[in-house]
DNA sequence: TATGAATGAGGTTTCATTCAT
DNA sequence: GATGAATGAAACCTCATTCAT
């Protein structure tokens, strides 16, 4: 009878995921990690149902975000001229944008960890660790360090960043940076 | 007509109290930061009404129950023979049971600190600060660590255990301490 | 497992608001302005969470029942033959039936008017003004009624309605016109 | 052990049921009818069960509003030299003040009238009724008026003072007794 | 007799998920 | 494949009432 969202087709199939995608972002930014999934469908200007369609699952939602930012690292980390300290740089960034999503990924304690977010982990391991012998060399990173002190690191800043109101956590991240003793370049 | 819970009359309020905070531990550690209030209630064999008589919201709860060990805290930095090492040792231990809490306080970001809970922290302050010289000089914490740094590594590894499995939280934070470049006493 | 109650899917929207409409003028009728609102949603046949699509708070379902009778005045009051003497009969019918929703619409003293209130109250205002001075010349209105009078009448009247039991309201009204010097149809 | 308020024994028995009182007239004026009993023993400065003790139930304890409000009443009737006019003004005075204690009188519609309320409904009648045919003959009431009438008038200026904010009452009632032909001091 | 904590039923509201169209 | 209304379980919280002291 009345005409709604018009019915795009198929077509739309690949629009309405990319606009999941940056709703997701940006409502888990401004409401939190728990944010209701129909806030995230709205802001996308999608269907409750077209959200379930794609993302089955809260998890899916939030570790296709991350995913996309680890597509990201890998891209820097496919240009020489980037050290570490420009991919903590990034990884940071992405933090303090994203803060949430880590927040919900493996929300609940105990439970056993997500295949895909191991996967994810390996893949910022291999960026993160291609860089890791020069960061040392050049003192960027502490002596001693390994690819997996790298990661713990990254886990404490990000983890932490999740607390923090928005306004302070570029400084936030600086200084807990500097605690852990690695040079970082400054969030964009 | 039937036989509800027995009123034990006003005497039961001291008590009542202590098991709330009892139950407030062990609901918050096993069922997450979520944990329906009412489970806590359950939990402490007290009605609805009792736990919102005693602490009015979830942060009060909470706060609470933080409050409990910053007490001890304070009581073992009483002890002239305790050092820095054995305060973050026991604050680690404090985290690692009771993980949660510290998900629960100051939840939302971009809210306005709650004082209740910044008062928390400057006797944390005071009571990991009065050993900070000495451990520097021990070479138990790096050289140059401000109170400021202690209460941020704190927060760092605090933090950081909320995202890890039961099991595997003191193993973690060994690590994470390490990386920190405090020697901690191991969790008990 | 169970069956729960089908999802007739959205084209039950409509039949759905209707059916809480009616459910409401019954359910407030029978049990009062405080009747919960779960009460409207069964009556109605309906889910507790579809209610609130439709209606988010109980203002906006009382205010969309008083719509409904403020429609079938206009639609009187289309009628040339119809005069004050009938309009006021009808909403005298009206104030009988759903007598409690006036006791809801701006249940709180001392908070702004509802401004959807107002508009329906202009509306009333339009179409009993229409026949006002025909009333007054042919001895149905006391001289010098204004239209403010005849709402302000038409407030008392209806507000008493609703103190009194079912089975009185028409005489009262009818005694309550008599001395306010209106000459109005007796109640269906 | 503590020393809470002090028990002060049978002696301040009076002092309690007086102040309870107050507390209503302020309490539900406040917070409208639905005001939480606790809060007038609280606003009163005496126990839960003290008010229980007192008044049984929310209806007993607006009753004994209006009683002290009769009595007022009947006092001012007990001067020969007040006449219909004042004594409408000051029930309109007491409805203004205390405005929804009509409020909760047989708030349910469809109750048997309270067998307390038709009593103090009588001792008014009486009140006003001795003064009725001076104002009739004064033209301070409508010719033919009855005591009925004076009550029904009442009624209706009293239950709708209910709906309006505090401001507009005074204004409110001397627009609706003009309305309804009365002759009324203005409220004090 | 006064006190005030305890109780728990019940109303309100939200939101993950389903499903007719 | 998209849409968006419907569902209802479940959390939150309030408050009338009881009762040990």
């Amino acid at each position: 009878m009345s005409s709604p969202r018009a019915n795009l087709g198929p077509a739309a199939a690949a629009r309405n995921r990319a606009a999941l995608l940056n709703a997701a972002r940006t409502v888990f930014s401004e409401l939190g990690p728990h944010a209701p999934l129909n806030a995230v469908a709205r802001a996308a200007g999608v269907g409750q149902g077209s959200l379930y369609r794609h993302f089955p699952d809260r998890q899916t939602l939030v570790l296709a975000v991350l995913e996309e930012q680890v597509v990201t690292l890998e891209e820097a980390a496919g240009d020489p001229d980037t050290d570490l300290t420009g991919l903590l740089g990034q990884v940071t960034r992405h933090a303090i944008d994203s803060v949430v999503v880590i927040d919900i990924v493996s929300a609940t304690p105990d439970t056993p960890p997500d295949p895909r977010l191991m996967e994810l982990r390996g893949r910022v391991a291999s960026a993160l660790g291609s860089r890791l012998p020069d960061a040392v060399a050049t003192g960027s990173a502490p002596a001693g360090t390994t690819v997996d002190d790298v990661l713990l690191a990254v886990e404490l800043v990000a983890t932490a960043l999740t607390r923090r109101p928005a306004a302070e956590r570029a400084d936030y991240a600086a200084r807990a940076w500097k605690l852990l003793g690695f040079r970082v370049t400054a969030g964009a």
